[in-house]
DNA sequence: AATTAATTTGCGACCAAGTCGCAATTTGGA
DNA sequence: TCCAAATTGCGACTTGGTCGCAAATTAATT
């Protein structure tokens, strides 16, 4: 709610950093000279609470990830396990994915909040 | 490899709770008067590492939950977030989906480590 | 059944991530 | 500038999970 040191720090450094994604402890690390570690974790909350962030899963390992508020509620997030890259998806297959399992199996699928496994084109070379 | 008292327990108790999960605490508690904490935790990594069980995770809490083997590994997996409910889908609409992925997006899906979450039909109803 | 080597277990100490209470500081509105 | 509310830093604490090691269990061999 106050606009304070740590906050804009943290949600700068997101804004900044928006195609990687971070533990609680690179942040901590990070900010370690200037930002205390029950603030980074107040903040995160309090940054994930209000939609600047949005917390999820990096091969099996908590993450925080930056989110552009609004934009990324409906879509697929597709995310490689090799080199932790992340893909918003957007695309009508999906949609028409998302619709037959609704239709069919009746399920409502939440793509905010699904992230999708897989390997993405450059790491499946190696 | 050897069959010892504490591995029989704890897999047993998944196949008798196959449709439920549990988190670490959860089988800690559940096995506090006969296996100590340490044997939990190896025994859990030693079941996983052998494809008798399958961490996933539930509203962002991990949890283990038990898998047949050799049987997930080709279908996702849908959660209610709000029961905890695991449908396993077997779908061809769903592989058309990953191939589509694949083919037009340059993205190999897996499946097996990919929980897609929403919520189930009764859960809507509430 | 007894022997034995390898594996597993329990225990307690330990580690590290994350939380909490509280006094001091900062924020933003009056 | 003053004040109430929000935020911060600090350090103590809680707790999930790990580790080392001696004791116990397993299973193969005789």
């Amino acid at each position: 709610m106050y606009k304070t040191y740590s906050r804009n720090a943290l949600s700068e450094f997101f804004k900044e950093n928006k195609h990687n994604s971070y533990t609680s402890l690179d942040l901590i690390e990070i900010f370690k000279d200037s930002i205390n570690k029950a603030t980074i974790y107040r903040n995160l909350k309090y940054l994930e609470d209000n939609g600047f962030i949005h917390k999820t899963y990096d091969d099996k390992k908590q993450v925080y990830e930056y989110m552009y508020a609004d934009d990324c509620d409906h879509h697929f997030h597709l995310k490689c396990i090799k080199c932790g890259k992340i893909i918003h998806l957007h695309c009508d297959d999906a949609d028409e994915f998302i619709s037959h399992i609704k239709n069919e199996h009746n399920f409502s699928i939440s793509e905010n909040i699904t992230t999708i496994y897989g390997v993405c084109e450059e790491c499946e070379k190696c």
